[in-house]
DNA sequence: CGATAATAGTTGAAAATGTAACTATCAAGG
DNA sequence: CCTTGATAGTTACATTTTCAACTATTATCG
């Protein structure tokens, strides 16, 4: 890494860029649901993959325990998830969308897509793919 | 976009990735130092373009007035950093590194250099450099 | 000028987060 | 079985962050 300068250091920049999109697509959960970025992204991962405990939400979202669990009950609360004890291993609970929390996810999903085109279109296809695959691959 | 998946979602892989990657880099001055992720981006603001006002800061590293007041009063309390008023516009000061901060970038610099080196490792330097591209253009 | 608005930065209270310790349950090996 | 260790999830407490209100100063415009 000869040329190496700080502002093109990946970290600072993923943290800029990850501040910035997040703020801009709070809007959306924020206002109309009152959620927070955690349990938006709860209600993303049990909309799109279905029932699955919190264990699987924390793996797959890379987030801490703590925090999935009282975004659980904030969602609960708001009635947009229901909670089902494991018969087979009752220290783990099934989480899923109730009907109301699926038509917040199809709303919110939708909003989301249309964010995704709207960002999409300031990078060409090509750039636009290897900075999606850069990015998973970074968090595998 | 006919083919938009969530796990393909922007905002979400950002913030993935920023947050695995800072949490990573974090041991770095954290454990030797005491800091705070905005602690040292204000170091490495202060360090890489010398003596800039607070708002400076703010605008450039996207952060909020309050997050960076209370930063830089633990520099200063850590006799990492100075301040000096304005002489032609009293409500602002310009904040620079003391002799012992600049010391601490100088390490942090090449600890942010060893770590990028190994974060390219993972990429061709096409995919690299589309990737810095990419998230420098999202914060334009 | 002088009033009103804007800006730089700080502060207090409320909200969110992280850390560690905790409960309850299950797994494995003797 | 029964002890020890692991795991799912919660909770308490300390630390950070956010939000709104604040001070002090400068800019704007009648």
């Amino acid at each position: 890494m000869p040329g190496f300068e700080l502002e093109n250091f990946i970290p600072y920049l993923l943290n800029r860029a990850a501040e910035k999109s997040s703020r801009e697509f709070q809007a959306v959960y924020k206002q109309e649901y009152g959620m927070l970025r955690t349990e938006w992204r709860i209600v993303f991962h049990l909309g799109r993959y279905g029932e699955m405990t919190a264990r699987e939400i924390c793996s797959r979202g890379a987030l801490h325990k703590t925090k999935v669990s009282r975004a659980v009950s904030a969602l609960e609360e708001k009635r947009f998830l229901a909670r089902k004890r494991s018969e087979t291993d009752r220290r783990e609970e099934y989480l899923s969308l109730t009907r109301q929390g699926k038509s917040v996810f199809r709303k919110l999903e939708n909003s989301a897509r249309e964010y995704q085109e709207r960002f999409a279109g300031n990078f060409t296809q090509d750039e636009f793919r290897i900075l999606t695959n850069a990015l998973k691959k970074l968090t595998e």
